[in-house]
DNA sequence: TAGATTGTTAATCGATTAACAATC
DNA sequence: TAGATTGTTAATCGATTAACAATC
């Protein structure tokens, strides 16, 4: 179901491992600024309400990262990282649906994701067109193909509504993005080739009501 | 570590399963717009990308709500998986952070989630303060434990930045509110009577990157 | 009746946790 | 050396999938 083990320079990692890498990543962030030079896996545990077994195990199916006795290294640790997460180098974004869930993740993205950077942004809505949005300027669908291939776009982010997703999701299929980062609340339907991530807020917010008492 | 089994109507529901639920009720949702009446575990999994026998499965933790032959009556299975989420009331909801992600949110809430409303906003910066987004007007922290109070809020969202999402989280807690979906880039740490869902829009990125390409 | 599809049990698969030798 | 902590194997736990009797 995966078309062959590529160069099997990892064995099979499971999803629930890759989800936790940038959890990880993150909070090695936070202690590289405290100046922490180490951490062991029962600290990532206890900040991270994770089993320091399953962190341990979730880094060595990459490398032997630690030292016996001591901990991992945090500098080191995060360079890894990002090796793995292949944020070591820029990835081009496109992101189409300039609401303001859009402009939320536009924002949330000029600062934050380290080597992920949008480059590019587009909208249905022909009022919306040419506006700025965190000095990139809003450019029509019919542009969207080209200005994807130019900027080598890889990872493409959909905040529109359900009913334009799966035409925008298309188009980013067409123009050759890797990966999507669907925000709209429907199922999108891609080639095995796309990789499909589903930030899906309402569900996450109807679960929770679950959990409620009565 | 659950402190007893409650009422024991349900035996022992998985999150996975719960995490389902409102992704079934979103499809139905749509099948009865479109005035179908019957759906099989097969149509669904199909549309849903997911094991029809794992759809039946979820749904007889809750009850025998298909007909053995001819599957599930749409309308029925709607009410009864709005009843298991307890969206069958209203569940009122506060958000703190008005940035460009709490706008986002309160306007998708305005329309779409039956029954969870946001009933109040605040924001710590007080020149947003006295604002109105979607026909509310934005509150000072200093009235948040007062405001939820009087709405019986049930359910809070965090959308502002990971320095002060912590401390948002607690006041939320100290107020009595029994669920929380946070925004922030950070892991809040509360009691374990108030269940916690954490939508992390940078991890659901980053980890999207591992699988591209070399 | 024949065909379809559920609810459920059993089988499989996968992920988490515990335990501990190795070693800093 | 004694104490700490990794990497990894084995044990446990849980979730998914297959299979099929029941039945519409």
């Amino acid at each position: 179901m995966d078309g062959g083990n590529r160069r099997m320079k990892t064995p099979k990692i499971s999803e629930a491992v890759v989800r936790r890498l940038p959890i990880y990543l993150r909070f090695l962030n936070e202690l590289n600024v405290k100046n922490v030079h180490t951490v062991s896996s029962q600290d990532l545990g206890q900040k991270l309400d994770l089993n320091p077994a399953q962190i341990r195990k979730d880094l060595a199916y990459f490398g032997e990262f630690g030292k016996k006795g001591i901990g991992y290294d945090v500098g080191y640790l995060i360079e890894k990282i990002r090796q793995i997460l292949k944020l070591d180098k820029l990835i081009p974004v496109a992101l189409v649906g300039t609401g303001n869930l859009g402009r939320a993740l536009s924002n949330y993205n000029a600062y934050m994701h380290d080597n992920m950077k949008i480059v590019a942004v587009f909208d249905a809505d022909e009022r919306k067109i040419g506006g700025s949005l965190n000095n990139l300027t809003v450019q029509p669908m019919r542009e969207l193909g080209e200005a994807i291939r130019k900027h080598q776009v890889r990872i493409g982010i959909i905040t529109v509504p359900a009913a334009e997703a799966q035409n925008v999701a298309n188009q980013f299929v067409e123009a050759g993005v890797e990966g999507i980062l669907n925000f709209a609340p429907i199922i999108i339907k891609v080639p095995l080739t796309v990789r499909v991530h589903h930030a899906d807020l309402t569900a996450e917010l109807q679960s929770l009501a679950y959990y409620l008492e009565k």
